[in-house]
DNA sequence: AAAAACCTAACGATCGTTCGTTGACAAAGC
DNA sequence: GCTTTGTCAACGAACGATCGTTAGGTTTTT
């Protein structure tokens, strides 16, 4: 009972496997984890079982258990990774940048879109799969979550507090809003796209200021 | 192996089982899709079997199949039921508005973010497991959706010609990011929510006015 | 020779689905 | 008035397939 969709109904239009360098297992470690990121991330984690990955690796089923104990943990690891990246990336953009507000906000955008293009399969996980951890595996990963969260709110109410940003919204919701605009990328986002990943921020860094009150 | 997860890991916020009452079936069958519904929303379709559902009806495996031929109809019928209704609130909302491009994009963030507000599960369905449907059994629902899709951005199209919008963004860019924003609403209204769906429809009208140049 | 990587084979459980049957109840024929 | 017929909704039991996982042995690498 194999389903096969066409190309159009697939959760990701990239099909770039792609975990970030500094954070991956070497040996045959890493193969077996880019293999599950993909499928889990185009099948979602129920969808995919553990015949499915080891075949794409080509190894038997059970070859996988001498390098991950269990296929949540499989899982595990790399939601944990996907926050981990998601939450370097915002926080290393937000340092780098100057103390204004508006600056900041400009960067945390930045390091939010781009880590939803070039990671689209870790972000589906990270939104889509969370549910499918054990209460105990998933307290790594939400307080990541919750540190990167926080960062955005921060500069909102912070950017109100100054007069930097316009005070007639809740900063909850704008939050919440352009949180969002960075987290649909990784559905349409594409190495094909005719758009670089480095002119979709530039426009949605466009969106956020606007958003907030500030014309750029 | 059954996971739990913990309640802040949930795909939705909201537990309110709930299917617009004017396209859902009377009688068994309306128990069944929305026992179908909540749990394919919440696991996953893959992650719920034919027998969650059937206890969850108080009812056997074997009983299901005298209302739906199979899982995937099951699942079928509430993604197509789903973009019916998505269509038909942002249409009727567009339909009822003002010509004004402004007025136009208003009217379609109110019926886009009310439908993933009063219908979360759905919105989930929608957005999150359109892979699980074969080709054939999925060209009704993505007519639909491209049919959404259009409606948006022919608004935003036609705002930037008449001069009513700025024009130093990619209309595509912003119908994404304005489509996006809704989206997320599935993931964290609930009935619950210290601001009223028609509060957060303000809220993100403005938004969406200022994103595209327009200060309301 | 030691260690790492992979294998075959199988386990118990669960999967979606089918089969034949049953009790409840209403309409039709005598 | 009683029986017959038909429909509906639900049932228990089982089908073959697939699931995650384990034990123990073989090959490959160092």
């Amino acid at each position: 009972m194999h389903i096969t969709s066409a190309d159009n109904v697939r959760r990701l239009a990239s099909a770039t496997t792609a975990l970030p360098a500094d954070v991956t297992p070497t040996g045959p470690k890493a193969g077996i984890l880019n293999v599950a990121l993909r499928l889990f991330a185009e099948q979602g984690y129920a969808g995919a079982s553990i015949r499915d990955i080891a075949q794409a690796c080509g190894l038997k089923p059970a070859s996988l258990y001498a390098h991950y104990a269990s296929k949540e943990q499989l899982l595990a690891q790399l939601i944990n990774i996907g926050h981990e990246e998601h939450f370097k990336m915002v926080q290393e953009a937000v340092i780098d940048a100057q103390p204004e507000p508006l600056e900041q906000l400009k960067a945390y955008v930045s390091g939010h879109v781009r880590f939803h293009a070039e990671f689209p399969m870790l972000a589906t996980l990270v939104n889509h799969e969370l549910h499918a951890l054990s209460a105990e595996e998933v307290t790594t990963a939400l307080k990541l979550r919750e540190q990167s969260t926080d960062l955005l709110m921060h500069i909102l109410k912070r950017g109100q507090t100054l007069g930097a940003f316009a005070k007639d919204y809740d900063h909850w919701l704008a939050g919440a809003a352009i949180g969002a605009m960075g987290i649909r990328v990784a559905n349409w986002y594409s190495e094909h796209h005719e758009k670089s990943i480095d002119e979709i921020i530039r426009t949605y860094q466009t969106f956020a200021c606007r958003l907030v009150g500030q014309g750029e």
